[in-house]
DNA sequence: TGGCCCAGAATATGATCAAATTCCTCCATG
DNA sequence: CATGGAGGAATTTGATCATATTCTGGGCCA
């Protein structure tokens, strides 16, 4: 039936291959805010073709990863401070709700695996690896709204996070892995108490912290 | 070879125009959910190419006003009572503060234009036009979101709409034009007072009754 | 009921056309 | 004589199309 979950990922359309290949350049920052995307650029980097190029391109630009200039030219967008406040706001108002969503429905084995991946997460800040902590971190949330089991509001966070991915790239960059937010442990004890506030306090208190971060690199 | 034996040769590209197209189709309720959406089907409908068609439904997918089914198939969503949940939730979450930020930006003109918008609306309701009341309610909130200028909250709202608006279409189908929320008159004079606090409950209670509806209907 | 085959639709390729930026040249001016 | 800007050609890039290929779904037959 569905030959989905190959490993490798050799056998699924090339457009969405395209499309996974150019969201995760984007969210672990290997390309940077301002840079121009050329799309036979990405076909000569990337073996594939022009079409399949082109259609992962529109579904980044749709979701706010890329931006199109009137032009006929794409590009990482260049966070301004009133971006960052207004993805601040909007990260503050949505992810709060996913953690305590997550925090009703979690169980042993998910917030085992969530420890797992925070651990993974710490090791990356102490050995000072900027694209381990960016995605173990990644993971770590990606995995939590998992377990909230509400796909469209995950749909829109993920939106979110595609749209900071280069900019925390950029500070990352800038200051090292010290100084990183990790409200991880406060998260993961309010889920095992299911406790559905304190979730939502430390989510928010992480997602600030991080904001925080990029605004003042600006 | 030849583009301008076309009538009615607009200066937008053609992906863009079939973008557009089959969003306002999304929006105003020309598709029914579960309804599927072909490409061949679109091509042969709008008369642009193939290559046009099969961007604006990647970017409609990406947006979620579409869903890409496994198996090569795409179809428009069906909500159900989890999914309504959520986007009540979501929109809860943002459009309040959408209002809460055009409370302070609001000039008189701008008030004046959304005066103008509700007007058209009501007459609509009095007359029992759904397609009418569709639109001038989209506009509303459409203008509304321009005048708080908050690019990345827009667009995710956007998403939302785009979400329940084939929903919408069937509610405003079954029980007219009758019991249609419509918080705007409070809206405005919470705008014109620029209490912010005001505009944010109204915009609560606004999706939150529109919401219901939908609800209800399931 | 279960497997095979065929029609039809989606995917992917390359070619071709159009547009925009860039760079170069040339002329005017200080 | 040098410099700066306007204009135009060339190159690079994006958009569209026609077509070949692959895959899905349903019908047919054993």
């Amino acid at each position: 039936m569905n030959k989905e979950a190959e490993p490798g990922g050799t056998g699924l359309p090339a457009h969405e291959r395209a499309y996974r290949d150019l969201r995760d350049r984007v969210l672990f920052g290997a390309l940077a805010p301002g840079q121009p995307v050329t799309i036979q650029g990405l076909v000569e980097d990337t073996g594939a073709g022009m079409t399949p190029v082109r259609e992962a391109l529109r579904r980044l630009c749709a979701e706010g990863a890329l931006q199109m200039l009137g032009n006929r030219r794409i590009t990482v967008p260049e966070l301004d401070a009133a971006a960052v406040a207004e993805l601040t706001e909007a990260r503050v108002a949505l992810e709060p709700l996913l953690a305590a969503r997550a925090a009703h429905l979690a169980g042993p084995e998910e917030i085992d695996a969530l420890r797992a991946i925070d651990t993974a997460l710490d090791a990356a800040i102490a050995r000072g690896d900027v694209p381990g902590y960016l995605k173990q971190n990644h993971r770590f949330h990606s995995r939590l709204n998992a377990v909230a089991a509400a796909p469209i509001l995950t749909s829109v966070v993920d939106g979110l996070w595609l749209r900071f991915g280069p900019s925390l790239r950029v500070v990352c960059g800038q200051v090292g892995t010290r100084n990183l937010p990790d409200r991880h442990k406060d998260l993961l004890t309010a889920l095992a108490r299911r406790d559905a506030q304190a979730a939502s306090e430390a989510m928010r208190a992480d997602v600030e912290q991080g904001m925080a971060l990029i605004s003042a690199s600006l």
